[in-house]
DNA sequence: TTCTATGCAAAGACTTTGCATGCTG
DNA sequence: CAGCATGCAAAGTCTTTGCATAGAA
């Protein structure tokens, strides 16, 4: 059982086109539950010796994103990470190392989220707690 | 009373040098409540015929931010909205409007935050609740 | 062959850096 | 006069766009 037959199924699922670089990209971000900047998935393709260009990195995490396969995580304006993830769920952020770890949606409870603006919905609510190394 | 006053106090208190421009971006951040990026401060400046360059607004913003002045609030990654509200509180974001609107810190409980990684200490918890205009 | 989808070079947006200028002791 | 603080032009960094190419009908 390759496990590219995975990532393979895995993007025809979300209705997105197994191509040879998006199975490339799939193969970093959905085996395995990880937190990635577009330019660290850049690095490791070139550290295996692929040639995917840069713009081509950036409109796959875009369309992955847009069909509901990673979720782009705020935590530093300035560059996005891609967490594979999908399911609802909180952050701790290392602003001193950058470091991203999961918390579980059950383990935040979280009573009393106020009414909404007018002529809104909820999408997702987000908890992210910021540490610092001591 | 000089509402000018209150600025130039408000810098002094937290150590900050008041210089010219340094009032002129104060003035729009710390007399009232408010979310504004780099880029719509500069905008309130040219409107009003300032001359600030658009390198000492993304400085004064890095520098009230190191004193304390304003916080960096992350919900889009590619750029910084600035809140002149300090002290601990939650967001709503608009993702299609770009929004954003404050939650009273009280109006959410957060119970059982997990045991923070090893070696960390936590800086801040911060609530996003994202939005869709329907 | 025409039409659509794909991938990348080049362009754009946002932010930071390095240095010229002017002020302080 | 030496040294430090300040503000901005220019140089990054990160991301998106527009078009040439390749593939499908």
């Amino acid at each position: 059982m390759d496990p590219a037959i995975d990532v393979q199924a895995k993007l025809e699922a979300h209705g997105v086109n197994p191509t040879p670089q998006r199975l490339e990209i799939g193969a970093l971000l959905l085996r395995q539950p990880v937190h990635l900047s577009a330019d660290q998935i850049l690095q490791q393709l070139r550290a295996a010796g692929s040639a995917v260009s840069k713009a081509t990195v950036y409109n796959t995490l875009r369309l992955f994103t847009a069909h509901g396969l990673v979720r782009e995580v705020a935590v530093d304006p300035g560059r996005a990470i891609y967490d594979s993830t999908t399911v609802p769920h909180h952050h701790f952020y290392n602003a001193d190392t950058g470091e991203l770890t999961d918390i579980d949606a059950g383990a935040v409870g979280l009573p009393g989220i106020p009414s909404l603006p007018a002529g809104t919905r909820a999408e997702s609510v987000e908890v992210i707690v910021r540490l610092r190394s001591r």
